[in-house]
DNA sequence: ATAACAGTGACAAATGTTGTCACTATCATA
DNA sequence: TATGATAGTGACAACATTTGTCACTGTTAT
């Protein structure tokens, strides 16, 4: 085995084990411990953080931040990587804001000129036409890893100008319009319920509650399994053949469209009470080429909306 | 210098240069051509696509396929590109679409099984609520590719059930609601023109025809460079308290949010004339907190489009 | 006090790398 | 056809780097 394999695979093994002895390495790895020490003064250098504790029950560990072993991208796989990272920008906050500007840096590093210059006009070609966020939202990052991990935090919530402390756990986080929730099981209503997270004023790890079992909860399932089927309903919209064509290049989850011969249409399907507003805005762009049938309560909020602005005009 | 590193430079040096020789390479890093056959052989092992010609002016080329120096990310970087990945996932095409299954493959040889579960957990944690792309759409790469490079294309276009021969010249890609556009120069119309891309059925490089000079337009000013400001035209929206809040948390290109001290406020900006069937079912959506006080063609579209969905429920 | 751990420096032995040499093969050009 | 410019191979001595052994130091829980 090469030195440089050894390395690779030291820092494979030493991410996988939480703590380890350079004895334990040294019969691994079928060198002796001097090497073994100075293989790892060699990972250290490469910037992978170790720590060590001598002593009865010493050894090493690895703090948080693990370092995988070097991996060799083909430019076009890191052109692909900055596609990726740039269609993100119209989201002012992500839970991963400096980790996006560390593996820039790296990558700027190993690049040549005319890939770099490719980069740089790629950026001005491709766009991303969607909502635009524009408020900063600090602790995403806390809220993903606490749903990932299934932490208990403590958190200052802001509504309505009054400022209370709640303690969640967070099933994961979504945006949607300009907005980032934050789903969670509240601890003080003993149910869920879903908070904004710009209203989030600060965060903290609760270690004195524990967790409730949320592994089987996802942002897909979390509402069929919070037993809130009352607030489904069936739908129906009659479509033009325009209007046909229009839904025909987007994908609703849950609705479906049939299509007739003559090219009209409809669509089927079942939505939810939260999604009734956005619903009837959405089905009003499509002007005379959709008619909705049911459910009562989006022709309703439609007719509702129609009539609010017609009053506006008039 | 030690191996490891006149083998990243050399990695670095190759790609930077469309062709060499060994003895270049010898003298630019002081060791012999035996050595450079051997680094050289050593590289191809790790996958740097060679290809070499004996005889006068032989030498060495890379394939199209570069492959940078290997990098070393912490795990939180690998984490947080699988989330931008994960991010783009309701495109259903992307142009780059082959190389995230191959950096994915990358990621998951090197990750240890803990990081791996915590990616997967990620996975169904987080959510991007925006409208899912239906179709399959061939050629974004390529399209993407031939913007960057200024590169003339022959493609064949349908519209209306008929296909036609066009010869363009590619400004960039977007996608929006649903859809992705391709905004080029039209060597038939001899005039900008915005292609759908879901309705391009074949593209070949078209090397006959002499590329005009892009370099100055781009998605942000195409529509500035392209004299079409007379369709720019002046908005101005009353807002509720309540309207306020909701456009704060967004950001329009060219919409200002002034506000009052009482909470209100209003909107002024310029806007586009493609944009305003959009911003009219937008700003109903707003229902009795917005109203639209110029330009009188999105307060007319607005009322057209209201008394149209109206005369649906009569 | 003891055992179990990390750690250091020195040096000979083992292993890896390098350059030289002699040779082969290909190919464009005069 | 000969020549020169290129890539390429294998062998081996010289040189460089790595490894393991050894003797020793230091820390810490029991």
């Amino acid at each position: 085995m090469s030195k440089a394999k050894r390395l690779n695979e030291m820092i494979m093994m030493v991410n996988r084990k939480k703590r380890f002895t350079v004895r334990e390495l040294a019969e691994e790895f079928g060198v002796s411990k001097r090497t073994i020490l100075r293989d790892l003064q060699e990972l250290s250098e490469m910037g992978v953080p170790l720590y060590s504790e001598v002593g009865p029950n010493g050894g090493y560990q690895i703090l948080n931040e693990r370092v995988l072993p070097p991996i060799a991208f083909s430019e076009d796989e890191a052109v692909s990587i900055f596609f990726a990272i740039h269609a993100l920008r119209h989201y002012l906050s992500l839970p991963f804001d400096i980790e996006y500007e560390s593996i820039v840096k790296k990558f700027y590093l190993n690049l040549s000129g005319d890939i770099r210059d490719t980069i740089d006009r790629m950026q001005d070609r491709v766009d991303f036409q969607s909502i635009h966020q524009q408020e900063k939202i600090p602790f995403l990052k806390q809220l993903l890893d606490a749903a990932i991990q299934q932490d208990v935090l403590k958190i200052s919530y802001e509504t309505k100008g009054k400022t209370s402390s709640r303690t969640i756990q967070p099933i994961g986080i979504y945006a949607k319009e300009g907005k980032w929730y934050c789903p969670s099981y509240c601890f003080f209503r003993e149910d869920y319920r879903v908070f904004r997270c710009d209203r989030i004023q600060s965060i903290e790890r609760d270690e004195t509650i524990t967790p409730i079992d949320l592994s089987h909860i996802t942002l897909k399932n979390r509402f069929s399994i919070l037993n809130q089927k009352k607030e489904r309903m069936e739908i129906y919209v009659e479509l033009t053949k325009q209007g046909v064509e229009t839904f025909q290049s987007v994908n609703w989850p849950n609705l479906f469209l049939r299509k007739r011969i003559d090219g009209s249409g409809y669509i089927e399907g079942v939505i939810e009470k939260h999604d009734i507003h956005f619903l009837s805005t959405y089905f009003i762009s499509y002007g005379e080429h959709a008619m909705i049938k049911k459910p009562f309560e989006l022709i309703e909020r439609t007719k509702e909306l129609i009539n609010k602005v017609l009053n506006q005009y008039n």
